[in-house]
DNA sequence: ATTATCTATAGATCTATAGATAATGC
DNA sequence: ATTATCTATAGATCTATAGATAATGC
């Protein structure tokens, strides 16, 4: 019953993969090791082999949700070299992202459990979170690069919160409206490039 | 050890209360029936005398968590009538709202949990969103009126997801920076009323 | 000889139900 | 007589561990 140790990792890394993807749709504490492992096509027996404990588990399939998240925003951007913003805008705001939970974005799909957790599973968000805002940062990013942390940091906030109304509520036409409003708020917030200098220079407009 | 009907009410209203505080503390899974029951000076025995099932209490209680949110929203905006809107922004998006999980937002505090129930505890959800929706509304209301409700979708994204992510981290002075952005675009997006109008006739400025 | 995985199980906990108890409400 | 709550328990499930098995790696 012993495997190669090369098929050993394999295994492993598809357990984190499936259980970045299980946890995802059912939450930490939606789905057993059980229900877990056999998804990986192993048993129960053979986890604490691979994991000190489930808590160890959930850190590292936080941080492989959120590797694949920032992932995604990378090929959405170079796929849209003159808008990688609205690109990414497009797809995280976007009713297929509202029904596709097991895929979509961890701190979605996680975030009030991951508040309930150690600090080795925030740890995994706040590294994504970061990753999230870097990319942001780039894709924002003026001359003069003043307040444009804080300018990524609401961004991120409108498209997280919007995701997560969305989710929460039956009404799919209330869903697309709060996801909508999110899309023309972000892009009030960031005028696209080739009037964006001009803007900026506004009076009394803030950010 | 039978009590008055009154009594027996009074014992649901507890459970009500408690589950409410308990199940945004450690999430609809995170908490089982007895130790909601004794919480609230009871045995698990008499639970299912007053609900239906574990589902059951948690659409109840995640009305009752939401009906107490508004509720204090209401009492800030009323505490600060020249501007409710930003009495509810300086609390709401505080690092003291970040650590009270148990009495702040339960569309923060159970979000994702929401998202895997079913359609009555989404419709406490949508309900009580609604809610916080149209007292947005009313507060970033302009003569016109144009645009209105899509604003308020985007203060209650930004609002929403900017405590989700102060949550899900370990840093503080991070939660604090995305708690800060947030308070300014809100406030960018909503500008104070003694300048609104200006503000809104500049030339280039969407939203 | 080592070890990745398996079967089996310990011990705790979960939701839900059954029957006893004792106070209410008619 | 009714019923709100209690104690007790059924049956399922949970995390974690123990010991057996069989293939790897030396």
């Amino acid at each position: 019953m012993r495997v190669s140790r090369i098929q050993a990792e394999e295994n492993r890394q598809t357990v984190i993969d499936v259980a970045s993807r299980l946890f995802r749709e059912h939450g930490f504490d939606g789905i057993g090791l059980k229900d877990l492992m056999e998804a990986a096509g192993l048993t129960q027996g053979a986890f604490y082999k691979q994991f000190a404990s489930k808590d160890d588990l959930a850190a590292q399939a936080s941080e492989r949700a959120l590797e694949s998240a920032t992932r995604r925003w990378s090929a959405a951007a170079e796929a849209n070299p003159t808008d990688p913003l609205g690109a990414v805008i497009a797809f995280y705001l976007s009713m297929g992202h509202r029904e596709g939970k097991g895929e979509g974005c961890p701190v979605v799909a996680l975030g009030s459990d991951a508040a309930r957790q150690g600090v080795d599973v925030k740890a995994s968000f706040e590294a994504g979170i970061r990753k999230y805002l870097e990319m942001l940062g780039r894709w924002i990013g003026e001359p003069d690069g003043a307040e444009v942390a804080g300018k990524s940091m609401a961004v991120l906030a409108t498209m997280v919160g919007a995701l997560t109304l969305s989710r929460a509520i039956n009404d799919p036409k209330l869903a697309r409206a709060i996801l909508d409003s999110a899309v023309d708020q972000v892009h009030a917030a960031v005028p696209p490039k080739r009037s964006r200098s001009r803007r900026q220079k506004a009076p009394g407009v803030r950010q």
